[in-house]
DNA sequence: GACTCATATCGGCATATGCCGATATGTTGC
DNA sequence: GCAACATATCGGCATATGCCGATATGAGTC
């Protein structure tokens, strides 16, 4: 029973499903997350290895950039976990702040790609 | 998102899954569950009210028993959760056994109900 | 190769969680 | 009311978890 386990324990933490849902609006780097969820890169990045370890999200290397994205064999999963969930979700106060933020990041974005286009060449995190 | 992860949680222990595997068989006392399981009276007990806090299980008192059952809302999503996961929770040696364990605890009903048809009027548990 | 930046990992701390035995609550039957 | 039983809750302990700042790793740039 340890891949529901791991799962669940996934599920289980108001920031781990905030990067999940996160995630669901497509690849992102872990500067980017870091910027929406106003959380320490420390922290973020502890919490993406156990989702990954539980196969939820996949990882993906580009130049310096980690680019990390719900895993192929995870979608139906938790696309079905956040649609189960979906009011309680919508209505949620911190969830809502963090698409916000993260819209405003992506518009940054050049080229489809992160942490460019910045003028003093500075991301926000670090 | 507290609904989702309250849920998450209970499914992120494998005593509690064990419990919510044993209540698949349909209602049950916690001596029976205890039996089961083996386990603890009062670790039962207090991992009962966290799935019953999150809503997975409703709770009946009939006698100085309490019977513990799916919660009628939580069916539906009980049911899927198992599903997705019954590879992994079939071939389960720890989940085997408890149901091995039940079924011969269940064959000591009496009447459909428990705890009773002891000859020295003990339980297993306590 | 030195410097910069993005990310991962480490060490330490505070809190949460799981387990147990002991005790409290509540029910039944005398 | 009291004795017996089923269950819930409490207190204490060991371990797990989450957070952070600091440091390590690894890629790009000059």
């Amino acid at each position: 029973m340890n891949e529901l386990i791991s799962i669940a324990k996934a599920f289980g933490d108001p920031s781990r499903v905030r990067i999940l849902v996160a995630l669901r609006e497509g690849e992102l780097c872990v500067c980017e997350l870091c910027d929406a969820l106003a959380v320490t890169q420390s922290t973020l990045s502890t919490h993406l290895q156990i989702i990954r370890k539980a196969g939820l999200i996949s990882a993906r290397k580009q130049g310096k950039w980690m680019y990390y994205a719900i895993a192929p064999k995870a979608q139906r999963l938790v696309r079905m976990m956040f649609q189960l969930f979906s009011e309680s979700l919508n209505e949620d106060a911190t969830l809502r702040r963090d698409a916000k933020k993260l819209t405003q990041r992506l518009s940054m974005r050049d080229g489809g790609a992160c942490c460019v286009g910045f003028k003093d060449g500075k991301t926000s995190c670090n």
